[in-house]
DNA sequence: GCGTAGATCGTCT
DNA sequence: GACGATCTACGCT
């Protein structure tokens, strides 16, 4: 069971043809960290299993900055089976295993070597699907079927699992502190958690789903 | 809305 | 042997 993969959820099938979706370049993927976290609130999820596309549009991310970031599983090159996707090129997916029964997916950036990622906390099914289905890193991996045995994957390769860029509407993204992290001494304060301020699916607690300065733009 | 407790096991020390 | 990049249920305000 446990290095099964795992089926997504029916209710996140979707046309990609209604949708204005495009690969990002791998060039993109090894850019700033800070800078691709943001930019993916908006962006597309998409996995195909068995001929169907399933998907949800991100609207939640953190950022880890890896050896210099104490939060971070690459924390001072820490470097052992479980981190060593984290370590492959930008576009690549790092999944870990927490709390003895959850999954939580990351897009690793930066060149290969850095173990910098981007970790995905929320995301929005197609219309009409129930806010809370992905509303957290746990419940995305759940809702699209993500697990250990796609940690590692390259997300641009034609794959299974792919990240799309998606020409919507923009978003306003607010910033806070990263989630989960009280451990992690004075990076637990680091602005590094970034959301779809109108999104209803954006995870934690209600003070940290409203931009810290209201009204603030966040630009690219 | 908020805070707390318990679940449950892979991973690293 | 200790501890999670979490979630749910439950009780209180």
């Amino acid at each position: 069971m446990r290095f099964e993969q795992s089926i997504p959820d029916r209710r996140l099938l979707f046309d990609p043809e209604e949708l204005t979706l495009r690969e990002y370049p791998r060039s993109f993927f090894r850019g700033d960290t800070v800078r691709i976290a943001r930019s993916l609130i908006g962006a597309w999820f998409a996995r195909i299993y068995k001929g169907q596309w399933y998907g949800a549009r991100i609207v939640e991310t953190e950022a880890y900055l890896g050896a210099q970031d104490s939060a971070a599983h690459s924390y001072r090159g820490r470097r052992t089976p479980r981190v060593e996707p984290m370590y492959k090129d930008g576009g690549h997916l790092y999944v870990f295993f927490v709390y003895g029964m959850h999954y939580c997916a990351n897009v690793v950036t930066r060149p290969q070597g850095t173990a910098h990622a981007v970790l995905l906390r929320a995301a929005e099914g197609p219309q009409g699907t129930p806010p809370r289905l992905l509303s957290g890193p746990a419940r995305l991996c759940a809702a699209l079927g993500i697990t250990r045995i796609s940690s590692g994957l390259d997300l641009l390769a034609g794959n299974e699992m792919r990240l799309l860029f998606s020409s919507g509407p923009k978003a306003r993204i607010g910033t806070s502190a990263r989630i989960g992290i009280d451990y992690a001494g004075e990076a637990k304060n680091w602005p590094l958690r970034f959301f779809d301020e109108d999104s209803p699916a954006v995870s934690g607690p209600a003070r940290l789903r409203k931009s810290e300065i209201p009204g603030l733009m966040q630009e690219l």
